[in-house]
DNA sequence: TTTACTAGTGTGGATGATACACTTTAAAAT
DNA sequence: ATTTTAAAGTGTATCATCCACACTAGTAAA
């Protein structure tokens, strides 16, 4: 520390240490609600904890934020540790700081929400034996405060979809319109006319009709669109367009 | 530490160690975007910083999170400290984290942003000298990335105005629809049609129309209402109600 | 009595939201 | 070859909401 020459240094000092106390510091933790789908519903990943506390429960993957990293970063790196996924969409959402919240010492979580596509990543491989998908009424009772953090990424997640295209996110490239409307009425919980969506996809002019069918599900075979992101970013930056479900 | 007695723990210690490392700890901070309302304009609230680093700024008020508290509890404490004002509406925005954002230490700060209403509050005496209200596009260039917290927060703000009642936050207890529409004017930063605006509001059906009337601005004198919170709720419980402007 | 100033009020047209049912297509079964 | 089957694909009419728009009412001050 360096030695004070004047009063108002010395105050300033007083002041800083006043503020800047090591006493105070915390660890500071990344959860992240992981989203995926698999063409008919929405689902999240959950692992079984390996380590105390609450060994053995189910909670979301996560992980410390080391000094040498912002919690973006933070939440990257947990998500490919832990399942060795990459470039995956996520977005922060929400500190948690109940004093209590981690019993075994005071800990700050902010929760990180990741979307991603089941079936493309099947092969990229879970690099932890107990984690498993879950549909979202289906997951079990979660560590800690994780199940509020799934809570509130849920509703997050409902908002968002209704008014930015991160539904394809969820989706393999190529897509069904069956499948966009799946994903919507999983995200929304709730049913959704044919005719209305498909109307209303088509206004949108966001994607694209390939000359390609999916064979798979239906003797007649549906026609594969992908998301046209260029012509997105292009009608946003000089309408300030509004993808609108 | 407790003595390992078989391997397992050994192992759940080693994981312990992993994720619980104190090499980690950092700093947290609050910081307070404080929105205020004067019946014309949208204002916020900030202050001149009277130690290092960058003594002399512009810059939010904020504070550190101690260990025995929460950061809603702190976001409040910071405001009052500093203020004297309290029970006043407060909402988390977003952490930030970039690694060099404070020059003087490794620090992450949770915003949070606080509605009040400026003519009510303004005998409950700020305590510092150096606080000064700005008009949102007058107020001076801040430090570190508070520039960066005060856009998410008009932002938060713009959102939650169109979907939530806080727009209540801002005003006294009795207000003119012509106060009402200055607000929302302010918030959205464009005018709005007054028929059509007090024709969106009466149809909401929220607020009481008094007998009582405003004689300060003009010669015909303005109507007072308030905003029926009671009446809100019930209707947001038994008919999923959404105030929509 | 006049002037000045803001408060207060209603309608019609455009746009978007919702409800709703039959035809098309191609594979599989006969 | 013909029939069956299962999901894909397609349009319209009604209703609700959004938006543009201009004059009268009321009171204090001159």
């Amino acid at each position: 520390m360096k030695i004070t020459n004047n009063l108002e240094e010395a105050e300033d000092l007083k002041m800083q240490l006043n503020y800047y106390d090591k006493e105070d510091q915390v660890l500071l933790a990344v959860d992240c609600i992981i989203f995926g789908f698999d063409k008919e519903n929405l689902k999240i990943l959950l692992i079984k904890r390996n380590f105390e506390p609450e060994k053995g429960k189910w909670s979301l993957i996560g992980g410390f934020l080391k000094k040498t990293e912002n919690l973006d970063q933070a939440a990257v790196r947990v998500l490919h540790t832990l399942t060795g996924l990459s470039d995956i969409y996520m977005e922060q959402l929400y500190t948690h700081s109940k004093i209590d919240r981690d019993p075994g010492q005071r800990t700050i979580s902010v929760s990180y929400y990741a979307l991603i596509d089941v079936e493309s990543h099947k092969f990229d491989g879970i690099q932890i034996d107990s984690a498993r998908w879950f549909e979202l009424n289906e997951a079990p009772d979660l560590i800690f405060d994780h199940n509020e953090m799934v809570q509130r990424a849920i509703a997050r997640l409902r908002r968002r979809a209704m008014t930015k295209p991160i539904g394809f996110e969820l989706l393999p490239e190529k897509f069904t319109m069956r499948q966009l409307q799946n994903l919507y009425e999983s995200i929304l919980d709730k049913k959704l006319d044919k005719r209305n969506f498909i109307n209303k996809i088509n206004s949108l002019d966001v994607l694209i009709k390939l000359d390609e069918k999916d064979m798979s599900v239906s003797r007649k075979g549906a026609y594969l669109y992908v998301f046209d992101k260029e012509k997105y970013k292009k009608k946003v930056e000089e309408d300030g367009f509004i993808f609108k479900i």
